[in-house]
DNA sequence: GATGAATGAGCGTTCATTCAT
DNA sequence: CATGAATGAACGCTCATTCAT
């Protein structure tokens, strides 16, 4: 096993054990034997736990950006951009559910509110094309002028929600309920 | 200490620690300590660490209910009575950052899971008020016709998501913003 | 409830509970509860729960002792008197499975040893008729000239292992068959 | 200190401490520091405290039953057998008193319950000597036509009693006292 | 570099005992 | 006298991290 096989096993273990148990119902011993390497191996890759978890976000964000903007097109109206995004974002989530369960528990933890503060506030780069898709529309007078941070919240909170309710089985989710609460969600942020 | 205050102290302690460190940032000996009394003593009034929290979670539905629910008529038209409930919730999670904390930590964990499936489907009663409110608002057709699931993520989602960013002190909430936002939240649902 | 009855509640209570579940299964608070009295009542009639314990075994021995003697006939010929003597032993345990298991499980603890080395060497009277009977036999050449304690050894274990094995439900006992264990038992002793 | 060395450790360290304090006076963290190990050690080589104390009890089975049948001879009379087979017992008994504490320990206890119901009833093997001997010793009318779990009780009760008299110090056993207690024991179960 | 046995601090929980009422 | 709420030391057990091999 070359060292960045060794590397993607600990991640992909970690992912899978973390989505399905939480954070503390994922020990590290546990990680290591689901990716087939020593306990004390994943501390070559990473520093400690901690560490490990806020790369495993990183990774994810980096591998789910390009597929939210695939077919991404800004030249088409706000709407159109909006909506694009939003589902695209959807699919994803109820797509990698893993992914979903992942980045749910990450934000809802110490880790999530330091990642979200320097979102917002530090030069760490991201969500850029909706933020400049928010700022935009605000400056355009499409979108309702209202501080990003929260447009962010009406934009996204209901996708968060309405996708784990899809995962935990609560809804049964198709292209055509998923087209209407992104609209919903356009509703809340259109003027 | 009488009685009563033993088991309030326990509960304001547990409540301050949870909503501050997680349920795995407070350990029962902490919240013992904090409440100034014996780790054991906590035991003759919680049968254990998970029946603590679910009770916690119980006594704060139960004071925050009478708070939303003050001065609603349910004569009013559909808008009104949506904007004066979300309002009123929103103004409990910022006048309660503590509560609001643990009752995001609760949904986010296997409690606010199970909980959650019994609210929508089970006999539990709660949020009556706005299943009744969302359920005539679809059948008047002033609401979207989508499942009541997601318009619960529509009305709530951005609301939890504001009111986190308020307290965390990414934005600073007034009484236009927050009626703007809960404004928004409307649109999202009304037809 | 007079003083004698609550300490004869909690003696029964403590008889049930210890037989039942161990030393280590019979929490004071629980033998309280099941006496009905209060869990510091019990500290008024006895000091400490080993000093309980022991005054329980006492009592069980004044209890027990009255019954195995009844009908003793010092005269009759040695192996008649032992034969007696054993059966009634029998017949005290498996008709009082409670007492039996209480004191099986005092014999095998550290206040079993302490108890035996009192009986054996010190003043402690008990199993009086049994030694003289013993002593006599001995000088008489009617048993075996084996130390005594050996033939305590040959003349009770056999009862309490088969008793355990009633109780336990390993072996159905009756009087045929308790006679003839009780005759192989003095096969063990005479000469 | 090599990996067998330290399961070692803890094994011994177990055996002297139940059997000196028993299975409650003997707690993990007490085994572990006379073993020389940490606390969490044990707990790669046993599951848990019962399995630990299952395990070493059959450890201990394993290493005494050679001994036991060392130089019995199948083909000797019933009664040269049994007292060959009885004497054994007694010798690796008082010879390793603390097996002879931990056994008694044991057999008196949930695990003894469970043990002893396996091998009477299951296809547990291990003392298949003796239940052999039994067996042909009752068809052949050497010994008494007796439930086999009678003569159990008859063979080995006055064994366990006389063993730990002698590890107590209320007697001093030489070969010739042995010889008369297991020939007792002998008249007890033959015609 | 890779390993996994070893560690021990820390967890949730129990229970004999005390003492204010 | 009787109570039972309160205590806190002690328990069995877990797991992030280290380090000898």
């Amino acid at each position: 096993m070359a060292k960045l096989d060794k590397r993607d096993e600990i991640v992909r273990a970690a992912l899978e054990l973390i989505a399905e148990h939480g954070f503390h119902g994922a020990p590290m011993a546990m990680i290591a034997g689901r990716a087939g390497v020593g306990a004390g191996t994943i501390y070559r890759y990473f520093e400690n736990k901690d560490v490990m978890i806020t790369e495993l976000f990183r990774e994810l964000e980096e591998r789910s950006y390009p597929l939210i903007k695939e077919g991404y097109a800004p030249d088409k109206p706000h709407r159109e951009r909006f909506i694009h995004l939003n589902t695209a974002l959807m699919h994803y989530f109820i797509g990698n559910p893993l992914d979903y369960r992942f980045i749910e528990q990450f934000f809802n933890s110490p880790y999530g509110v330091a990642h979200r503060r320097d979102k917002l506030f530090g030069t760490k780069e991201g969500c850029d094309v909706f933020k400049e898709l928010f700022e935009e529309g605000i400056s355009q007078q499409v979108m309702k002028d209202l501080p990003i941070v929260i447009l962010f919240d009406l934009a996204f909170g209901p996708i968060l929600g309405v996708a784990r309710d899809h995962i935990l089985g609560f809804i049964v989710l198709d292209d055509a309920l998923i087209a209407r609460t992104v609209e919903a969600c356009w509703d809340a942020i259109k003027r």
